[in-house]
DNA sequence: TCTGTTTTGTTATGTTATAACATACCTTCC
DNA sequence: GGAAGGTATGTTATAACATAACAAAACAGA
């Protein structure tokens, strides 16, 4: 899963994610909605984490405008479902480039740019749950938000390590 | 560090985090005020994550009310200098039991009980740091949220594996 | 004591998320 | 086709979390 560059066809990004998604409900036997798959395409407006309420204001402005209620349900089914993943440290949403491949969330933040990236690594998930194990405890569940700077924020800032 | 037993001697706790917490500012020659301490000892009121309007409500209990921006003030002052850890899957913080040791936060929730615990394994950062690195990411800061079963609930549950 | 800095108080408001109930929309079975 | 039951959406209100901006007080060093 590499970091998504600066410059690339991101339309390509957003067609895949729909064709997933499609495949995915129907894989599921879930509804897709009208609602449901604008949401979806304004999550992946880009590649950065995007708010409930910006979400909101961008139904707005497609003429569908909604309360938040709305919306929420939307990335509920959403979330439910695998197609986007939240991210907690921003109160954000990012769309999931490969729903139905199990896996947990785990995410890289540039603080430069903000742009996002899936690290899906199942070693940590393995390293995670053998950790807690020790404690005795059982994993369900995890969240793992990095935060750093992508590789083109680096070379920006001159980082060559 | 061991997940916290549901009887223990949590004035123990208390007593050990507060004096941690007094010899961490005194090296850092910061200053522990009244009401930071105050709300310290209240988010280490129980091992569980707590939110800054609980915090807000306790301070009333004792006398002492205030605005949400005193209680964020004083989180912000603990945060910054490692006396506690924001739980962002929960809005909530809770307290460190070993400042000053330099360490992410890698944090265990039960999600039956809902105490919390640390899990502070090195190894795991190192796994992130080195997958990180491999994306040509580098990691400045990292949260690790995992929910799951304490050994008490597990035991509850009957889940002996 | 004066002076600058840090801390706290206070008011107002911004941001994120959900409760509760009404309405519309599909789907299935008669 | 029409009723019944489930699922999805609309709508209103409010809960929960967080910060901006400025005033007053406490503190520390000269
Ligand atoms: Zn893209
Ligand atoms: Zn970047
Ligand atoms: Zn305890
Ligand atoms: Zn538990």
């Amino acid at each position: 899963m590499a970091f998504p560059a600066a410059l690339h066809d991101h339309s390509a990004c957003i067609h895949a994610a729909l064709d997933a998604a499609e495949a995915e409900c129907r894989r599921r036997g879930a509804r897709l909605t009208d609602i449901r798959r604008i949401v979806l395409e304004l999550v992946w407006e880009s590649h950065r984490p995007v708010g409930a309420y910006a979400l909101l204001e961008s139904l707005g402005r497609l003429g569908r405008s909604a309360a938040p209620p709305t919306v929420y349900r939307a990335l509920d089914f959403l979330l439910a479902h695998g197609l986007i993943h939240r991210v907690a440290s921003r109160n954000g949403f990012i769309g999931c480039p490969h729903p139905g491949h199990a896996h947990g969330g785990q995410i890289l933040l540039c603080a430069q740019c903000g742009m996002a990236a899936e690290l899906d690594d199942p070693a940590l998930d393995r390293e995670i749950a053998l950790s807690a194990a020790r404690l005795g405890f059982s994993v369900s569940h995890q969240t793992i938000e990095v935060e750093g700077l992508c590789p083109t924020c680096r070379a920006q800032a001159g980082d060559t390590a």
